[in-house]
RNA sequence: UGGGGUGUAGCCAAGCGGUAAGGCAGCGGGUUUUGAUCCCGUCAUGCGAAGGUUCGAAUCCUUCCACCCCAGCCA
């Protein structure tokens, strides 16, 4: 289905209606990121949403830090947020934006609302205004300072921006229903007192707005026409509304909820990704294993990748999982198309050819892609002694096994058919190498006599080639769905996730991969150069993924 | 017993009164010097359930059921 074709979601048709009908003239939209952790798959959601309507539609999207709570926050968030944003592959409309930068604005609206009679000074502490809220069933109750005159409000406002109060003192509160059924509603709290100093602002605020007071107010400074937001927000959206009704902002903008992604075999949460870095589960954010946007940039993934995923999902309202095959469907697919070709061989097991002269050598030649001829040609060298993958010989097998058997031939990939003769095996009866026979003119060509080979495998050189160390990386849950219910995600980590594998052999070529570049080992899946300083100097290729494997489960009937 | 939201195949998802798109996964087959890719075929008499309106309902109405979110001075 071409993209035209496709049908539109429905906020693609509701902007496209708006825009119809002359509601907006240009549709602003923004990404609006707290910088108290990294970017994940379901912020990637997000941000193709949101960058992707504007894109769309001609219009602008922002990335603006809200950034109001300074005891989350902090500096290398707000850097790695850019660069994930940046590396998927969008331009964010001028400067980054701060919700912080709007800070005077804000005090002065909540002045505006205290002189309006619509905000008051509550002293009650957390506990007691918990209690003066009711319950989902029952209404709340007024606060005992509910009346207190704009003029005392005033003089407290001030005295708590001024810092004369403790944390937790003082609150400010919007004047709304305490007994309204939405809990939202019930005088939610505008500015708490934080003595703490911020990433963007130092110490000029003590007292800080809250989600609820900052958000909406952000995106009419801004001009945000679209402001949209995950489902669990719709419920903010009567005092989104509230605010722009009562404050005088400069534009009206409008709040929509979609909703987040849940990928199974996977934990799309701050908090538990950030445990799982804090408590050494995985190296780091940008763990290979790790669903952030960093993680997978590691890992191999491309950012085309990612963003086509997010097209495949959708997005409705509808809170559902989506099965991480479509991911790995998506990585796979690019790859297929765009990375280049090599061989590799995992756990090498040596093979002798007894009819190729020992001080022999020669180079061959191989396709870079076997559908793409823009690609180079690579080189590899070829001698009397070549590793394959010791999963590739058997000393016998059944008709269904398509690779190297003692009596039987196989095509060495891009060279020779050779039949083997013997295995040789150490004490503990272990296969430590094979002798095997080149078949004569098999280069490019059938076997003269007729028995042709059922498989073809990869091979390396074993006297000219790459070393190298690979980790093969797989899910980092055993359980679809480690943290629902009251399952503790810690109890799922999957002990294999990865598995590292020295001494791995790769075609020559290998030596001069630039760290991020990703190539398909012929047979076994898609491999990436790491490129992270913590293995700098070194060579180390990560299992991005590995090729769809049809044999696995003929094997395991 | 409150408020908000959602139910279309194993999963994601079109559909907007005219007779169930597409993708992922699966299954069967073909091509192949990658057990990959690619190609072909297959996969909902059925749209949470029951009533109703209509010539005609996944779409409209009624009732019911299930699931998700909300009682942070987090976002």
């Amino acid at each position: 289905m071409s993209a035209e074709e496709k049908p539109l979601n429905f906020l693609e048709q509701l902007i496209k209606s708006d825009l119809e009908a002359g509601v907006v003239e240009k549709v602003v939209t923004r990404f609006p990121p707290e910088p108290n952790g990294y970017l994940h798959i379901g912020h990637a959601k997000s941000i193709c949403l949101n960058f992707g309507l504007a894109l769309k539609f001609n219009g602008a999207c922002n990335l603006r830090f809200d950034d109001t709570n300074p005891a989350k926050e902090e500096m290398e968030y707000v850097e790695a947020i850019k660069q994930d944003v940046s590396w998927l592959g969008f331009s964010w409309d001028g400067e980054e934006r701060y919700a912080s930068s709007y800070f005077d604005t804000f005090y002065e609206w909540a002045v505006h609302l205290v002189n309006t009679g619509k905000a008051y000074v509550c002293d009650l502490n957390a506990e007691q205004a918990r209690e003066y809220r009711g319950t989902l069933t029952e209404a709340g109750k007024n606060s005992p300072f509910r009346d207190r005159s704009a003029a005392e409000n005033l003089e407290l406002l001030e005295k708590m921006k001024a810092g004369e109060f403790e944390e937790g003192a003082k609150v400010l509160r919007a004047k709304i229903d305490m007994s309204h059924g939405n809990i939202n509603m019930r005088d939610p709290i505008l500015y708490r007192i934080r003595k703490q100093s911020h990433h963007q602002t130092g110490d000029k605020w003590c007292i800080y707005p809250t989600y609820d007071f900052a958000h909406g107010q952000e995106d009419a400074i801004e001009g945000i026409t679209h402001s949209i937001c995950t489902l669990e927000f719709a419920d903010h959206r009567p005092l989104y509304e509230w605010f722009i009704a009562n404050l005088p902002v400069p534009a009206k903008p409008r709040q929509y909820e979609f909703g987040r992604l849940n990928l199974n075999y996977t934990v799309t949460s701050k908090r538990k990704l950030k445990q799982l870095v804090d408590e050494n589960y995985v190296d780091g954010w940008d763990d290979p294993r790790m669903p952030t946007i960093a993680g997978y940039r590691r890992r191999g993934y491309t950012p085309a990748s990612i963003r086509k995923f997010c097209e495949m999902i959708g997005v409705t309202k509808a809170d559902g999982v989506v099965d991480v095959a479509m991911l790995e469907h998506a990585i796979r697919d690019d790859l297929d198309k765009n990375a280049p070709r090599a061989m590799c061989v995992l756990r090498p097991l040596k093979v002798v050819l007894t009819n190729y002269a020992a001080d022999k050598s020669e180079n061959l030649t191989a396709p870079g892609h076997p559908q793409r001829e823009d690609l180079p040609e690579r080189t590899l060298s070829f001698s009397n002694e070549v590793y394959i993958d010791a999963d590739d010989f058997r000393e016998e097998a059944n008709k269904k096994y398509k690779r190297l058997v003692l009596g039987k031939r196989v095509r060495l990939r891009n060279a020779y058919v050779i039949e083997a003769d013997e295995a040789i095996k150490d004490d503990n009866g272990n296969i430590i190498e094979v002798r095997a026979r080149v078949i004569e003119n098999t280069l490019g060509n059938k076997p003269e006599d007729g028995i042709n080979p059922k498989g073809v495998i990869q091979w390396v050189d074993a006297k000219d080639n790459t070393e190298f160390e690979v980790r093969l990386y797989d899910r980092l849950f055993t359980d679809a769905a480690p943290d629902s219910g009251d399952k503790n995600f810690l109890d799922f980590i999957n002990s294999d996730s990865l598995v590292t594998l020295q001494k791995c052999y790769g075609e020559k070529g290998l030596a001069a991969a630039a760290p991020g570049e990703v190539f398909q080992f012929e047979r076994e899946g898609y491999f990436c150069r790491d490129a992270s300083e913590k293995t700098a100097g070194q060579c180390v290729f990560n299992r991005t993924i590995g090729l769809k494997d049809s044999w696995a489960k003929i094997e395991n009937k």
